[in-house]
DNA sequence: CAAATAAGTCAAGTGAATTGATTTAATAAA
DNA sequence: TTTATTAAATCAATTCACTTGACTTATTTG
């Protein structure tokens, strides 16, 4: 017996902790497959078509779903189908990014309401936290506008970074997003706001994003491999985001892959294959306003510097997808990111044909085994918005036990 | 709302799913945390005194945990601390290898009551099962004569075999277990058997073994390296054994991972680091009872070609966990495997040091970042052993669920 | 020896799912 | 046109496991 009190264990659950699993899956069925009657969730989700009449009884009472015309299907009464409610639940996301910050305002269903940008100040977070606050006051604003109602039902407020987070640097990193990531910036954010607030890094957010509204909707096992000015990867493994131990699983920026004809002196993945990366190439500056339309120029040019930067990335991606392949067994993997569409169709198109892995089976899915997913400047942000809707709507094991 | 009924929905639970759930996260606690108190396990996980003592005392009736001497501790009522029951369920583990197939049985707490082994025939799994079936038979009866009640409480038998499953061979494989894995092999032996039958790829087994009562036990985030005739990765995510969604996931084998000096006709990385090539280097055969003794000597005496062999594989190795850490954050990294404990030691001491990870963290928990775990040949039977137990009384999401 | 503290139990209460019978509304068959 | 069949959905009673709040027991402290 332990005498310290140091005891580990897992969390119990009650009735409570089944309802409230019960009502999300509800809400996660009606997100994945459109509108179904409530006998349609009674065979999908096992329970019995008395506990689905109440479940979706309550959730249309909390206005978060609401029912349709009946539909005839044959014999037998008509079905009532019901939907979510896109007015249900709001949320803000807010990303914080090396010289400019992002605000979007999502609803139930992941449609972007309002979207806001302003650049960060050169003095760091204690100058920098003024000017996010302001600016999700200012959509905030806009949000009312649009929609009176929808305050009342903000859930919470995503935040997301570039990671990792509580480790100190372990190569150069010209941005210095240390300062941000040692200032207290969620309980500052919490107590400006009076929202719940968390705390994500870009390529989680990103996968957040994917599996909203994207190519992993509705996916159990995907993985989300974001190319932004870094490069990292968002797990969602049995349906969940998987942090790892300290919210840093999946920096596969960070590994030191090496392609045929690399010295000992080759670099972490991200120095070649990032946004960061092309921008050195290209001598862009990566906050210059039209980045985008800059490098998907520079991408329809050509010329030999572009061409052979892409052939490199393309193979070193290649590899790690043979790599996150053979790892992750999963059903996809989704290339995204914050580059542009062109870049990320391009690199997709370049990796291929794809390396034999166990994701070769005869029987695949629908799922191809690489994918583009979105690839758009706000797509942080909108992850960052998707995820307090996920953690409050999204069925998770931690959500039917007692503790946090 | 789809008609043609292939609605993707997630399972429902209730009262009963609650129940199961938190039986399991008792035995759990008294599991890791050694015995405890009802009034301990009230404060650990959550739920009411009230609640787990109705728990304790049926788990008590069921024979699965028993008091002990109460203990004082200061004021108040001295506590009845609960321990496991040993004897409160065995489960038989299978593996089948490539020339031999090997049996254990285990009880709740991991102890290995028998233990057997068998050539297989040359004809394959048709001559093979036999063998396999008979050698079953005489394991329960042996575990029959040590403890008479034991047969009783058999909760289900595991199988561990070399995977991936339901692939076509990606590259020769020189012991071809295609037909093993084509075989209905899981189906003959439930009916063979009458019991609950589980299939697991060696390294999925190990990492249960070291879950069980191992390195990993009590860790809800842990890669096992298992090192073996081939190479694998065992997954413990969020304190379950992650499979993928074609249970093949932790392939590791067969990455196409370089070292400088590499060239493009790089192999897949278990054709460099594992048993099999150490016995091709050493001209060994693999089938020699006394493989492990001559591999122990072999790494004692020396010589510039094993020095190499180690040095090479130290060196893969190295990146292959610089880039595990990068993927998953876990708490810890497990090199354990069916490979002689002098040959799982030298490589941890040669790995080291380990490159910069996130997991170089300024506080790092008890767990080293890599350390050696079980190296047996009979690890893998014992984590077959151990998937039946941990099947039936480990908490799991998928438990709380109506569906399996 | 009384007060404080902690473990544990008793008995009633609660809430969400289940059970089984019933109602409603459509199509198919006679 | 009538009747049978099928399916959706509801009603009312039941069940079950956890919770609540009061209480008992056993030990240490002052």
């Amino acid at each position: 017996m332990d005498t310290k009190r140091s005891i580990r264990a897992k969390s119990g659950t009650n009735l409570g902790g089944a309802s409230a699993h019960n009502r999300r899956i509800m809400i996660d069925a009606l997100r994945v497959n459109g509108a179904l009657s409530r006998a349609d969730l009674a065979r999908a989700t096992g329970l019995t078509p008395q506990a689905v009449s109440n479940i979706i009884e309550e959730l249309a009472l909390d206005g978060l779903v609401r029912s349709q015309a009946t539909i005839r299907r044959g014999r037998g009464q008509p079905a009532t189908p019901y939907q979510l409610v896109p007015e249900g639940a709001f949320a803000v996301g807010l990303q914080i990014d090396r010289h400019v910050t992002r605000t979007v305002i999502v609803n139930l269903v992941g449609e972007v309401l309002v979207q806001m940008e302003a650049k960060l100040p050169p003095g760091g977070p204690a100058e920098g936290v003024v000017v996010v606050l302001d600016l999700i006051r200012k959509a905030r604003i806009a949000l009312q506008a649009q929609s009176p109602e929808a305050e009342k039902r903000l859930v919470g407020l995503g935040v997301a970074m570039p990671g990792p987070f509580g480790i100190n640097t372990l190569y150069d990193d010209p941005w210095m997003m240390t300062a941000w990531q040692n200032f207290p910036l969620i309980d500052t954010i919490a107590q400006g706001t009076g929202l719940a607030v968390a705390l994500q890094n870009d390529a989680a957010a990103a996968a957040t994003a994917e599996r909203l509204l994207g190519a992993a909707h509705g996916l159990d096992h995907a993985i989300c491999i974001y190319f932004g000015y870094g490069l990292g990867t968002g797990l969602i493994l049995n349906g969940e985001l998987y942090g790892g131990a300290h919210s840093n699983a999946g920096e596969i920026g960070m590994i030191l892959a090496l392609v045929p004809g690399d010295g000992p002196d080759v670099e972490p993945l991200e120095h070649y294959a990032s946004m960061a990366a092309l921008c050195k190439l290209l001598k862009l500056d990566p906050s210059e306003p039209e980045l985008f339309a800059m490098v998907t120029d520079a991408l329809m040019r050509g010329g030999p510097k572009v061409e052979q930067w892409i052939d490199d990335v393309a193979q070193r991606l290649r590899r790690t997808v043979q790599a996150l392949e053979s790892i992750f067994d999963p059903q996809t993997i989704i290339l995204c990111g914050g580059a542009p569409r062109a870049l990320i169709d391009r690199l997709v198109a370049e990796i291929g044909p794809l390396l034999p892995s166990i994701a070769d089976r005869a029987s695949r899915y629908p799922e191809a085994r690489l994918q583009a997913g979105l690839a758009d400047p706000w797509s942080v942000a909108l992850g960052a918005a998707a995820e307090p809707i996920a953690r409050t709507f999204d069925p998770r094991f931690s959500a039917i036990l007692k503790t946090a």
